[in-house]
DNA sequence: CTGAAAGCGCTTACAG
DNA sequence: CTGAAAGCGCTTACAG
């Protein structure tokens, strides 16, 4: 079964390559009789025919695909939503978004040499020589940055210290006055944990607070167990912890009930996320959202922005919100 | 900056294409000096050389690219691991991994005659005509069923009635015989939801036992409550209940906290997948893991079997993972 | 041992 | 209004 392609449809037509590509295309310029059209279009259709992308490709060097690549961490539903929403938007501008998981030994290079898209967007970091490489190929490039500052143009920031001063914040709002931090023992997750745990110091100083005492959990009941204990040890036992996500919270929610605390009363939990299972917890769990549906907007306007040439948009100041339910 | 190819290596190095092709593809059959080899290799690291990966397709027909291609429902742990070890296995074979998610509006024949990978790995259902169309393109097809029978040659069959009955076996084997059934309202995962239910059906009818009352819940905790009330509602309360997944069971016992119920004495709640949650939930959740390990490796091999015209892999038995906790 | 040439399927100046 | 021709970058018979 070999390929349809535009010499079919223009024997079957009767009009040479030229006018089929002209009509298929819609090229701007041309007159071509409606009934020409017709003929063209219908003979298409009755053929089944579909340009070859790659050759597309090659004629105009650039694809229709916008690459996604993402890192070597667990991708939550935060960037699901993401990527449902980029895939959307830019399908009605006849793109087609690709994700690449980005583990494994390739280079980077090699998937968007293969794929030649016309951007990528980044949910990790790229290196200078990556991000060079790419711009000389004439790709446009969206990166994802996680700390606040600089704002590089373009990128897309999801400011994660910020995540860590709103937790800060509430705790101390409500008269928590001992704070500690339950961390995340995932090295991948370095890129998110190091920004929100300095976050979390960066307010307790500017509230002239003493520094968060900071305790790793692995996501068993055991550990938050253990993290609840040292944090509660000494004269001066912590009375709230803000921790790395929810899930760590509900480690720290199953291990302070393991130690008969009460919460919020002895000690009040904060998270970040708002997964599903923050709500159903016992006591339901108090954290801080990312709004997907904002940064979702947020990360397609970058993208058609930078496929456009036009700047990126100005960052939304609503992505950040707090969920306030019983923990804390 | 233009794109550097073949003839500027070509040039670079003193040799036609031909030669810089035979070189840098190893390609078998030609003796070429060493001391040849070496110059072309010196000039295409010079030059930072890089086959366009359009050109090649164009000539050769096929990419070195598997499309998965995802369906409208919120993709879970598992399925990111499954792609996961699908990007590394394949790695190895040159080949790399992309994903799209199906949302939009963009008819899915679109993408593939785009990409023209050599594999579409489907995590949803293709229709038989689309199914035709890329055969007819030489793609191979490797598509997910998540019912038993039958077994579709080539297929990735995760056998979700079996999921079901799983359920019901360790909630009889504990002792329960009046069976609820917590099932899901969004409306997506019906692929998932019918056959679930269906294994636990059948396996209470094989068992003599009534037919599981069933309730939605759409995971809120007051919906939990709601079911479990009217499951507990009536002469013959129900003494167990099998969820659709753990977030469901999570809902549950949200509820049955609220109801001031307790689990599993009063009514026990098993779940399915291990989310990280069930172990932290109050009490731990009972559950049926769904190993991704396990399936990771076997669609993985499907896929490389599919591309390799080898028939597919025998299914693996020990998928389905019954993990006992508290609250069962 | 190496090179000139054809051709994959498309688009687009250019010439009628 | 429409067509013949070039060329995107690659690989591979084929001919030295």
């Amino acid at each position: 079964m070999p390929r349809v392609t535009s010499a079919d449809v223009a024997r079957e037509s009767g009009v040479s390559r030229t006018t089929v590509s002209y009509v298929l295309n819609d090229t701007t310029g041309t007159v071509i009789s409606e009934e020409t059209r017709r003929r063209v279009r219908a003979a298409a259709d009755r053929l089944g025919y579909s340009p070859s992308a790659a050759a597309r490709t090659l004629r105009s060097g650039r694809s229709d695909l916008v690459l996604c690549v993402l890192p070597d961490w667990p991708v939550g539903p935060v960037v699901d939503a993401l990527l449902d929403h980029l895939t959307r938007e830019l399908a009605a501008r006849d793109l087609s978004v690709l994700v690449h998981h980005s583990r494994g030994p390739r280079p980077l290079s090699d998937l968007w040499r293969a794929v030649t898209p016309r951007a990528v967007v980044g949910f990790t970091g790229f290196s200078d020589e990556e991000e060079a490489g790419m711009h000389r190929a004439g790709i446009q490039v969206v990166a994802t940055v996680l700390d606040e500052e600089p704002r590089r143009p373009g990128a897309f920031s999801v400011g994660q210290t910020q995540v860590g001063r709103l937790q800060v914040q509430h705790l101390v709002g409500a008269g928590h006055r001992v704070l500690g931090y339950a961390s995340t023992t995932d090295p991948r997750l370095g890129d998110f944990a190091v920004p929100r745990l300095a976050g979390v110091r960066e307010e307790c100083a500017r509230l002239g607070l003493p520094a968060p005492r900071v305790q790793a959990v692995d996501l068993s009941a055991g550990s938050g167990r253990e993290a609840v204990r040292a944090l509660r040890a000494g004269p001066d036992p912590v009375d709230a912890v803000a921790a790395y996500n929810d899930e760590v919270a509900l480690a720290v929610l199953a291990g302070a009930r393991a130690e008969g605390l009460r919460v919020p009363d002895d000690v009040a939990v904060i998270g970040v996320d708002d997964v599903t299972a923050a709500r159903l917890a016992s006591p339901p769990l108090t954290t801080v959202s990312q709004s997907a549906g904002v940064q979702a907007r947020f990360l397609s306007d970058s993208v058609i922005a930078a496929l456009d040439g036009r700047p990126a948009p100005a960052h939304p100041t609503d992505v950040l919100q707090l969920v306030v339910r019983e923990s804390a």
